[in-house]
DNA sequence: TCCATTATATGACCTCATCATATAGAAGAG
DNA sequence: CTCTTCTATATGATGAGGTCATATAATGGA
């Protein structure tokens, strides 16, 4: 059977976009594209980032909270970029999102006890 | 500071309702105010629901793409009950959502030690 | 009679992410 | 000198999934 369709494949972690931006900014600031090349990096996006767009759209509206702040560097070479870098809301924010995700890890770990024992 | 509204204070895990009903579902078949106090049992939900229509729409949906089957159930007193049962097909992608779950695991894993070493 | 409990359902809306597409600077191939 | 590719950011359209508010209805108890 096929499955592609179906959440049941999914490939990405849903919404945990946002920490583990915040979580790579918080050891220094980085454009956007930058960024997605080190997030791809991660096995939980499986070698493909969610693509450009939700991330481009989740940095300008983390900084739009008042999460991130940026600037633009047009020293480089080649198009300008846009450096972001957390603000002290951003890291209480990050802090927030341990304890939260500490919590998500204990629900799927029900979760799995529970399909486990499924037939 | 207050993060009520951020995603990072998320009380439900996003996107495993599905996997949650069909694992319970697995167990013999229910109809939906049942499950909404089965599922409210477990610590992912922390004591409420998404909420009734997540719960019935998500029911509906199954049912049209055939991971679910209903009947109407009359015999008890007060209002009808429509009580779900789990397809083969069902089965089949409650079993694809044990693998993709495990994924969602070790993602989690990554990221929290990625926001570990964060400071 | 009125209210609470049991039970299902839908319209309006929101968030988040994806797909497709647009824009633009720079470097290298031919 | 033109074409393509890589770097870099952005937006419109759309969809999945979930919430809020509300509607409906059967039953039993105060």
């Amino acid at each position: 059977m096929d499955f592609d369709e179906c959440a049941c494949s999914g490939k990405s972690l849903a919404r945990l976009l946002r920490p583990a931006i915040m979580g790579t900014l918080a050891k220094g600031g980085a454009h956007g594209y930058e960024l997605a090349q080190r997030l791809r990096e991660m096995k939980m996006f499986a070698g493909d980032l969610p693509d450009h767009a939700g991330l481009y759209r989740a940095l300008n509206h983390m900084e739009q909270e008042g999460y991130l702040v940026s600037r633009w560097d047009t020293e480089h070479a080649g198009p300008a970029r846009k450096i972001f870098k957390l603000t002290s809301a951003g890291r209480a924010c990050l802090a927030q999102w341990r304890e939260t995700l500490r919590g998500y890890r204990q629900g799927l770990d029900e979760l799995l006890r529970l399909l486990g024992r499924a037939r």
